[in-house]
DNA sequence: CTTGACCTTGACGCCGGCGTGAACCCGTAA
DNA sequence: TTACGGGTTCACGCCGGCGTCAAGGTCAAG
């Protein structure tokens, strides 16, 4: 399959595919003329890798996750998790400090159109 | 007040104040050497702005809240505050929607180093 | 007068996830 | 042969909230 394919099944754009390759998050074969060719496979890990974006995870980050998840297939880098995990959990920690202030922010505003 | 002095009180930089100027979220008055003077309730109101923009909210959207908030206060433009409502409410849901995302993947990672 | 702390206005840099050309190769169909 | 719809590698642009010089004016103290 090559890069247009993948796009066309993944709703990805060319360019965010070739950007993955870039990061290290995605990196495919390549053919004879220098095209790069995906497995089927890699549909589903290009679903991973915009579930994790879309939660708002850094591309350095998701490397990692990948390579734990690797590591964790083979029962190898098994202590590389936990640390990855920490920074799961500060990320996870943002978020709701944010979703609180904003629900704060939202009482205010209520307040003001109340008043 | 000078800008240095509020910048001090406030835990915010002199660089940060110039730019909430620049979008219209705090314009201080000048004195006769050009010097911005802010008010002690400015105090106040950058402990908003600072809130706000920790919240993920960007400052064009805080210039319009400030702007719902005075005219909240006059009893005028109490018209605009329910999409301004609105808004929030939309960034509130992504902001719910990433954390959610955050727990499937702290979920799965936790599944992998189970495995 | 000089120093030094504080103020002023530009204006460029950074990060991160791409969009958007530019300029060029590949392979097939007409 | 020509055209065309793929592919390729640079490389700059954008957004947003500032950091960080750069090149100066202001003003009280020594």
């Amino acid at each position: 399959m090559l890069i247009g394919e993948l796009a066309e099944r993944t709703g990805v754009s060319t360019r965010a595919l070739r950007h993955y390759e870039d990061r290290g998050l995605l990196v495919p074969a390549r053919n004879s003329s220098g095209y790069r060719v995906y497995a089927e496979s890699d549909i589903a890990r290009v679903a991973q890798i915009r579930a994790m974006i879309a939660a708002g995870l850094g591309t350095a980050l998701i490397v990692r996750y990948l390579d734990c998840a690797r590591g964790g297939a083979h029962g190898v880098h098994l202590d590389m998790c936990p640390s990855l995990r920490a920074e799961l959990d500060a990320v996870s920690a943002h978020l709701t400090a944010q979703a609180a202030r904003l629900r704060e922010t939202r009482a205010r505003l209520a307040h003001l159109s109340a008043a």
